[in-house]
DNA sequence: CGGTATCCTATCCGATACTG
DNA sequence: CAGTATCGGATAGGATACCG
């Protein structure tokens, strides 16, 4: 979808604002892990697998955009950040660990399903 | 993230698999709508604000790959395809229910957040 | 350590036209 | 009605290099 659509049907859809907001790559594995805890920046680098620092400073920038993430610089050399839930993105904490756990309980079960679509597709 | 990459981290992280599988544009609004009953193709298109045909079909066509959703095609004239969840796909309306729930009771206060944090960006 | 800036390509997806 | 096929512009995001 592009931007004139998104914008055109924005005000219409609510859900199409979280989506945008926590549906893309990274944001739900970001809240995820600070969940656990606040965490610095090169920190939540290792543990967030797969993302590029660059996609993190984004991911991160607009969680703290949308009130969901806090940032603080720790006046010390060498430099540290520390990035934290706020309470609003607190609140999501239960609706994204419901999400979470059906993941990891159905993984083997939608695998399943992939690999015998796939199988009737090629025949 | 290019699909390489995300094949490599695929394993290490359950959730990257829900992630690309509900995590898309349209999977999540449509499966909402599928939870109010079983629904057809255009019926669906007029209701998923914003869809192109094109994205409803490929989308259509994930979720029923991960056995999410049935698709039913009804012996008559003219053809008629009747799209419903699936049990699997019903185990997730309490999570999607509880995301759609904070989405939208906490559209403001995000937006508020939004306004004030581009104005000072702005400054 | 915690980022930014630039470049460049793979991918997404809407538009359009066509089919059974 | 319920799709599929193809095209092309827009965009996401990795790679790389650099900075306070």
């Amino acid at each position: 979808m592009n931007m004139q659509t998104r914008r055109r049907i924005s005000y219409a859809c609510p859900m199409r604002d979280v989506l945008d907001r926590i549906g893309d790559a990274w944001s739900l594995l970001v809240m995820l892990e600070l969940m656990k805890g606040p965490c610095r920046f090169n920190a939540l680098a290792r543990v967030v697998d797969g993302v590029s620092r660059r996609m993190l400073t984004v991911t991160l920038r607009n969680l703290e955009r949308d009130g969901l993430v806090s940032r603080e610089v720790l006046p010390c050399s060498p430099p540290s950040v520390e990035y934290a839930l706020t309470p609003l993105g607190g609140s999501l904490q239960s609706a994204l660990e419901g999400l979470r756990d059906w993941a990891v309980a159905h993984q083997p079960e939608i695998n399943a399903h992939r690999r015998s679509y796939d199988a009737r597709e090629l025949a």
